[in-house]
DNA sequence: GTCTATATCGAGATAGAC
DNA sequence: GTCTATCTCGATATAGAC
């Protein structure tokens, strides 16, 4: 069939994306993800010509398939402070991923922070998808001025909770942080109506 | 000399402590430490019976300096509220380090959830000494019920400020939100008193 | 396009001389 | 105690058959 490579390509980034996020990058061989799709190792080089770029395509799919997923977002939810709040509970619908293997953003930026430094760069853009989605929101609820620095904030946030949730193994904790994360918004929001 | 074996055994969890806070556990060769050092290679396994003891002694390492600083602060500065301000600052005070690298506490347990989920429990233990620290001079401020949620919720602050600033390298969102941390603490000392 | 076979390299680890 | 020499393994990457 036609697309049967391309089809192929895809299922790698896909598959890599996910042991990168289970495993880490580094600690991930060709022969693990070969053998979680049933290919071979010399097949990948007819698709890419090195890790470095299944890396970059998964990184690339990643701010994709975020970008995808907040544009979905505004089309199924009313109201920015909605958005939002759906936005911090994502942790929550995400707990048991997030206890054991992270948050997929900064687990990878503080890998590559540490062994790939020159494509940190990159790899910060998945935050910044999230970000400047987040100052949109925050502009639409009249928060001009602190837009930037509470979206910022609010990244924080989330890898806090997520660092010490996964290095405890404890969901609690992230579904704690997370409902207080909620109404300390819900302050801030406050704040900008009087 | 007498001591001598001990003494490059000491520089060897020295030289691997920075080496795995700046590179990453994975990535820290044996040959990395000996060039560090000026030792070669065989020369580890006279000290230690493989890279897995290293780490084991270096995490012990970490243990003990934290709660000897601890213990330091304890004695030098005078009350508990002016001491939790001290340990917030702590990421002022270091971040040109967290800027380039991290939290070496926080960047360790995220590698090694993903590469050695077995060793976790023994590097969650550098965020423990913290912890129950935090917890002491919470409950000396009459913080009785909120002590072990507080303690947690600075860790995981600290966490994300850390993961972000150094995702982005930018060490005027580590001051603001260092800043932001103490003014809220306050918040919460002075509801206790009412 | 996908495979097998292989080259090359660097890792952790061991043996034994000094 | 520290060294050199070496073993073994698994990693990325390449060559070429099919």
């Amino acid at each position: 069939m036609r697309n049967k490579g391309a089809a192929v390509r895809q299922r790698i980034v896909d598959t890599a994306d996910q042991l990168f996020y289970h495993q880490g990058y580094e600690n991930t061989s060709f022969s693990d993800i070969a053998d979680a799709m049933g290919i071979s190792r010399g097949n990948f080089y007819y698709h890419f010509k090195s890790k470095d770029e299944i890396l970059n395509a998964v990184i690339n799919a990643r701010v994709t398939r975020f970008t995808e997923m907040l544009s979905e977002w505004d089309k199924k939810i009313p109201g920015p402070k909605q958005r939002l709040h759906y936005y911090i509970d994502m942790q929550s619908r995400n707990q048991e991923n997030i206890v054991s293997h992270g948050c997929p953003v900064g687990s990878l930026c503080t890998e590559l922070a540490k062994t790939r430094h020159s494509t940190l760069v990159d790899a910060n853009q998945m935050f910044t998808v999230f970000r400047d989605w987040l100052i949109t929101q925050l502009k639409l609820l009249g928060l001009k001025n602190k837009a930037k620095l509470i979206s910022m904030h609010l990244l924080a946030r989330g890898q806090g909770i997520a660092t010490v949730s996964n290095a405890f193994e404890d969901k609690e904790f992230l579904r704690r942080e997370v409902k207080q994360l909620k109404q300390w918004l819900d302050v801030e929001i406050l704040k900008v109506s009087h």
